[in-house]
DNA sequence: ACCTGCCTTAGGCATATGACTAATTGGTGA
DNA sequence: TCACCAATTAGTCATATGCCTAAGGCAGGT
């Protein structure tokens, strides 16, 4: 529960208060969901007057909307910040995925956000553009990972990698916000030996200044089944 | 719009006007999503008197309740007759994607149903059963497929991959409720050209009467990349 | 001190909602 | 035909809801 609202009217306070029902809204989004959030416990939840949701932003519908926006803002600006990292790709999964435990309430809000949007056609492409936004953050660090393993690429493209990825950790973390961990652990644990596994052997190739093309045909079969480990390690 | 009610009160009676309401539910599950759904305009939709909702189901948590435990039920029945299928596992993972285009309404109800229960424990575990019952449904297919196409199973385990299938496509099916379809269609060709492979490569080892295990060694690197198709493939 | 503009409060209003109920209807069996 | 029981109707009720408004409060500027 908020504190009340401070009595000093800076030019701030606007923003104040309507960071407060902004914030509040995302807390409910995690608590009870999209469809149980009225004025009365959103302003309750905020610690201001009810009567203060028509007049910052005149309707629910436009409070919504804005609490969209502003989440798809930082969510954009955190994937773009993650996968900007200069750390091997594997390092980089793994961090994708410590946020699977440690980020369920900002994972809560955002797939709240997209089943409201499911039956808003107006909200639709705000959701989408976080979507694109989450490929383009990644691509970049999967061809650089494609490139670096000397995986194929002929027959999956960038894109299908990339969609790959995207794909798994989405269902990752719907399973877990309905309780399902069933098969996760396995998974996560074949993806991650794969990749440590592929990225030991690129860092032995640069040592050994080996071109790529040929370290991989010895080991082919084994970095076939690795090579799927990498199309899980997209995330 | 349904039909109003016949008007003779057979013994079937009861079970028709539940089925109507049911049915009417599913209906603006998928076309005004659970937020919007009241007992006025449920009744409406099933042609029958708002009061039966009360009559017959005690409330509308009842009636979501009764909505769920229906649609699982029919949901798992389906998956299972899916995965008894003789066909080779392309075939399979083909019939599993026609169903990502065909059957929208379906999967809106499904995920409609699982976005309710994100806020009420109480459903959890009804949701989890029918993951559990997909999976459990697939294994079997993706058991034979590893098998078939000679694949390692040793560092991906059986469990690693029906998860990573189950949630490519959930993945997918959520992307495409929120109207997304980026790359889709590429990770899709490249799973169903990598499988197609597999699938010639093992009839060729069968008619040349060659263990697996040595017709994996010489394309090792091309089945490394086509490994990664199957886990694309396993859904 | 006064004025102005913005913020906040304390309700109020029209409508909607889940749940409910008494009366009526209709089918079946004796 | 009558009696009985289940199904249905036609509202009703208490409460909740989104939206709104007039009045008051407060800070800053003159």
């Amino acid at each position: 529960m908020a504190s009340p609202v401070p009595h000093d009217r800076t030019p701030e306070l606007r923003r104040e208060t309507e960071q407060r029902l902004l914030d509040a809204a995302e807390r409910l989004l995690v608590e009870i969901g999209y469809a149980a959030i009225t004025t009365r416990r959103l302003a309750e939840e905020a610690g201001v007057n009810q009567g203060l949701v028509h007049y910052y932003f005149g309707s629910m519908e436009e409070l919504f909307f804005q609490v969209l926006d502003r989440f798809t803002r930082q969510l954009i600006a955190r994937q773009r910040e993650m996968y900007a990292s200069p750390a091997p790709y594997p390092e980089k999964w793994r961090e994708a995925m410590r946020y699977l435990d440690q980020d369920r309430p900002y994972q809560k809000i955002w797939w709240e956000l997209q089943a409201m949007a499911w039956n808003r056609p107006e909200l639709r492409s705000r959701v989408a553009r976080v979507v694109d936004a989450w490929s383009d953050a990644m691509r970049g660090a999967v061809e650089q990972a494609v490139a670096r393993y000397g995986l194929r690429t002929g027959e999956f493209s960038t894109d299908a990698w990339v969609t790959l990825i995207v794909t798994v950790n989405e269902g990752l973390i719907l399973e877990r916000l309905a309780g399902i961990r069933r098969g996760h652990d396995e998974l996560l644990a074949a993806i991650d030996r794969w990749l440590a596994s592929l990225e030991r052997r690129a860092a032995r190739d640069e040592r050994a200044g080996k071109s790529r093309g040929r370290a991989k045909r010895p080991g082919a079969r084994r970095r076939a089944s690795k090579g799927k480990g990498k199309t899980d390690a997209g995330a």
